[in-house]
DNA sequence: ACTTGTGAAAGTATTCACAGCT
DNA sequence: AGCTGTGAATACTTTCACAAGT
């Protein structure tokens, strides 16, 4: 039922690549799909689907597959979509306004109920139904309204100091899209995202493959 | 000099993690960094850190570590840093000007030159220097200015037609954005991302944490 | 004394191949 | 007949630990 067994990092990725496949297939009306069916359109093997899913639990049915809908509420539960989480935006430079106004988070559960910036010129502007809120409030936004996650989307110099400034708001999940790499207490998860450093790993692959 | 053993994809990855480190003990002045410093501030080990460069070379002096300079300049090289790359900008919706607009690119010899959308309403206008094409003019803009990278900006339900597109266009390198599996030609190398799969990993992680 | 470079060992992840159920 | 679930086999990645160089 849970795991004891240690489940790849890797395969917990793919869930979400399958949950994602199958809100799709969903929309398109299908009700049951095979591990060979999802591995052909993630480019995957069907094995690997099988035994992702098996960390987890036995939600195939033999001879026919997947129910669509059931696998779905499954994969929610376990990837935590099946509630809301609150998330702030830390940086209002192009890309901390552009994330504020993405519709594929809330789409996922994920509500953005603040953005937060220290550059005194920009507090109080308005950013789509967002109030730029100095970084002082921050404190005060957590405790209202319970907040979950901080996307850190402030220049490389100060994302160690704001990051900081978030778990000691008492955030436990922190996203970096600052390109160094920041220090967080053990009891506090971090993601990070460096867009330079994906194009640079594309470049590796494009020199590999021609000149 | 990358003679062809198996290169983790991993290892690649934190080659770009060393460079961006490296590229920050250069601005601090620092003229020699020892594979324990490396992995101390990147949260690895040493014998990653070695282990990870010797798949490319011999860059180390024994007994002193490594010269800052010339790693970053050996990392370039490998990383394809060393010259620069042209892309352009598909979809001109939040994320597209948010991309068009970054200024981390140039640092790293990624030029886009050229931010392309569908919607009429949006052809003509002006984004930052850029003024938005009708993706018709793609191809000629691929012929014009040699581009190898296309960054993908569109909705789900465009991305893979756009995708194709860029391809046909003769471009080699194609990032995602879109949240939807898309597929390309042996020829052509992808990277991808999904910012709501990344925050649904989070809340996994969260979730394992906590309640 | 210190640090790299590296085979060998340990640890992880993926694939195979088939038993078992519908 | 068809498809899942899974132990066993294979492939891959990281860590260990030490020889070798400065």
């Amino acid at each position: 039922m849970s795991r004891s067994k240690t489940v790849p990092k890797a395969a917990v990725f793919r869930l979400s690549l399958y949950l994602r496949q199958l809100e799709l297939l969903h929309r398109q009306g299908c009700r049951t799909v095979s591990s060979r069916e999802l591995a052909h359109a993630l480019n995957l093997t069907s094995a690997q689907v099988r035994k992702d899913l098996t960390y987890f639990g036995q939600f195939g049915y033999r001879g026919v597959g997947y129910k669509v809908n059931e696998l779905i509420s499954e994969l929610r539960q376990i990837l935590g979509t099946d509630r809301d989480w609150n998330v702030v935006v830390l940086g209002a430079g192009n890309l901390g306004r552009a994330l504020s106004a993405y519709k594929g988070f809330k789409k996922q559960g994920f509500n953005i109920v603040g953005l937060f910036d220290n550059d005194a010129d920009k507090i109080g502007r308005l950013v789509g139904s967002f109030t730029i809120r100095s970084m002082n409030e921050l404190p005060g936004a957590v405790a209202k309204r319970d907040v979950q996650i901080a996307l850190i989307c402030v220049p490389t110099d100060a994302a160690q100091d704001v990051v900081d400034l978030a778990v000691r708001a008492g955030i436990p999940g922190v996203f970096n899209f600052a390109p160094v790499t920041v220090q967080v207490p053990g009891s506090t998860v971090q993601a990070s995202e460096d867009l330079a450093i994906r194009l640079e790993q594309l470049s590796f692959e494009l020199r590999k493959l021609q000149g």
